[in-house]
DNA sequence: TCTGGGGTCCTAGGACCC
DNA sequence: TCTGGGGTCCTAGGACCC
C-alpha cells in the first residue's frame, strides 16, 4: 500500500482559443485581439483579402503575411455576438469571455476581431491532452482547454508538492505546441481549481492544506468553482464576501439559508474538504444543437423559415448522436423569446431513437404545448436520456439509473417477506 | 448597445406503483 | 373513517461551468 499523499493537478490553458490563433497570425502577437462572433470562416478572410491584395494570390499558408491592418476590427462589427475568447492584452481594455461585442467595441474599438474555428481548437486540445497522458495516465477531461491530473501515483508527483511534475508537463507542452498553460497542484480538485488562477498565465502554484488560510481565505467566495453569482450575491447580502469569512460561518446556519445539501457543501468547500475522484470516463447524458437567429423571428409571421431551422436542428442533433454512436428517448425543446425569457419542453419516447424524423415529429409536439406570442430569439432541440446505441439494439435492459435489479434472489426473498399491500 | 452554444446537476411537484 | 410511506419516473426551471 503506498502511502503517497494525494495531489491532484488542475492545468488550464492560457487564453486557448486566442493563443491558438497567434499561433496563425503571429503578426498580432501583443496586440489585442477577440475571438467570437461570426460565423465568418477563414475562406471569407481569404475571399476579402485577395479583393483587396488581388496582387498576390492568397492561400491558407500566407495567413501569417496578412497585414495586421487588412483584420477586421471590433468597431466595424454590427450584430449579437459575444466574446469567446481575448488575449492578455485586450483585456487590459476590460474586455472578456461572453461580454456582447458591441458592448467590448465600446471598451477597445481598435482590437481585431476574428472568427472561431472549433475545429483547431479540438486539433490543439487533443494534442496537449495526449502529451499529458503520455506523462500522467489519470487524467479528466474538463473541456477544450482545461483537465484535472491525478499526480499522486505517477513517478515524480510528489516532489515538491508537485511543482516538479507539473514543470515537466508544461515544458512538453510548450515544446510540443509553442501553448501555455497554468497549473495548480493541491490535496484535491476543488483547491487545484483555485490554485491553478493564483499564478497566471504560464503559472505553477503549489497548495498544502496548511496553505488553506494564508493563500484561498483570502480569495472572494465566488473564486469557489460552483459558487456563481446568485450564490455569491446571497453570500453577500449576508456580509460574507471571502472563503474565510464563509469558513468561519457555522455550518448548521449556512444549512438554515442555503438548504440542507447546498448549505453543507458551502461548509466542505470553506474549509477546503473535497472528495470528489479524478473521472477518467464518462458518458454522455444528452445532446443538443441550438441557435440564436440574426434578428428575432415570429411563429406565424416567419414561419417557413423557423420550420426550415427547426428541421435542421433535428438533423443535426440526430446525426450528432449517430456519429458518435448514442439513442436516447427524450425529446426537448428550447426557447428564448425577445425578452429572453426562456422555456422548455419536453416527451419522454417508449423507445430509444437517433432518428431525425422521429425527433422533429416529437420536437414539434413539444413545440405545440408553448404559447408562441413573442417573438423568438433562439430555438434549441435536445435528446436526453442517452445510452449506447449498440446497447439499446442488444435488446440488453436498459436499467434506469437508480434503478435496483430485481434479481430472482431477491424477488423470492420478497415474497417470503408479509406483504403490507 | 444587451446578453453564444454546449453541457451537467439539482430541485420540486405530481403520477403511479407497491 | 382516515390515514401512511417510500421509490421512481416524468417534466419544468434554474444555477452553474467551459
Amino acid at each position: 500500500m503506498s502511502t503517497a499523499v494525494r495531489r491532484i493537478a488542475h492545468l488550464d490553458m492560457d487564453a486557448f482559443y486566442a493563443s491558438v490563433e497567434l499561433l496563425r497570425y503571429p503578426q498580432l502577437k501583443g496586440l489585442p485581439v477577440v475571438i467570437g462572433g461570426g460565423r465568418r470562416a477563414i475562406d471569407d478572410l481569404l475571399a476579402r483579402l485577395q479583393v483587396a491584395h488581388p496582387e498576390r494570390h492568397w492561400t491558407s499558408d500566407d495567413l501569417a503575411d496578412i497585414p495586421v491592418d487588412f483584420f477586421p476590427r471590433l468597431k466595424d462589427y454590427v450584430g449579437r455576438g459575444v466574446i469567446t475568447t481575448a488575449t492578455y492584452a485586450a483585456r487590459q481594455f476590460g474586455v472578456g469571455s461572453a461580454m456582447g461585442l458591441m458592448k467590448a467595441a465600446r471598451l477597445c474599438p481598435q482590437a481585431c476581431l476574428l472568427p472561431v474555428d472549433f475545429e483547431q481548437y479540438r486539433h490543439y486540445s487533443r494534442r496537449f491532452k495526449a502529451l499529458i497522458t503520455d506523462i500522467a495516465p489519470l487524467m479528466e477531461d474538463r473541456g477544450v482547454d482545461e483537465v484535472y491530473i491525478d499526480f499522486t501515483e505517477v513517478p515524480g508527483g510528489q516532489r515538491e508538492g508537485g511543482r516538479v511534475l507539473a514543470r515537466l508537463i508544461q515544458k512538453s507542452i510548450f515544446e510540443d505546441t509553442g501553448l501555455t498553460c497554468s497549473i495548480g497542484v493541491a490535496p484535491n480538485k476543488l483547491l487545484a481549481k483555485m490554485a491553478s488562477e493564483l499564478n497566471k498565465p504560464n503559472g505553477i502554484s503549489i497548495v498544502h492544506e496548511h496553505d488553506l488560510s494564508s493563500k484561498i481565505w483570502p480569495l472572494a467566495c465566488r473564486k469557489i468553482n460552483g459558487i456563481g453569482p446568485k450564490a455569491d450575491e446571497k453570500l453577500k447580502h449576508h456580509g460574507i464576501e471571502t472563503i474565510g469569512q464563509l469558513a468561519a460561518c457555522e455550518p448548521a446556519w449556512l444549512q438554515q439559508h442555503f438548504g440542507g445539501k447546498t448549505g453543507a457543501w458551502l461548509a466542505d468547500a470553506a474549509h477546503g474538504r473535497d472528495e470528489r475522484p479524478v473521472v477518467i470516463h464518462s458518458e454522455p447524458v444528452s445532446m443538443s444543437r441550438e441557435t440564436t437567429f440574426e434578428r428575432d423571428l415570429h411563429a406565424v409571421r416567419d414561419k417557413a423559415e423557423l420550420g426550415a431551422i427547426f428541421t435542421e436542428l433535428c438533423q443535426s442533433v440526430a446525426s450528432d448522436l449517430q456519429r458518435k454512436g448514442y439513442v436516447g428517448k427524450t425529446i426537448g425543446i428550447k426557447l428564448r423569446f425577445d425578452d429572453f425569457k426562456s422555456v422548455t419542453r419536453d416527451q419522454t419516447l417508449e423507445h430509444y431513437t437517433a432518428d431525425a424524423g422521429l425527433i422533429r415529429q416529437t420536437a414539434g409536439q413539444c413545440l405545440k404545448r408553448v404559447p408562441l406570442q413573442r417573438r423568438l430569439r433562439l430555438l434549441g432541440v435536445r435528446v436526453g436520456s442517452l445510452v449506447r446505441a449498440q446497447d439499446a439494439a442488444n435488446g440488453a435492459p436498459i436499467a434506469p439509473k437508480k434503478a435496483v435489479q430485481r434479481t430472482p434472489d431477491a424477488i423470492d426473498t420478497v415474497a417470503t417477506e408479509p406483504q403490507l399491500f
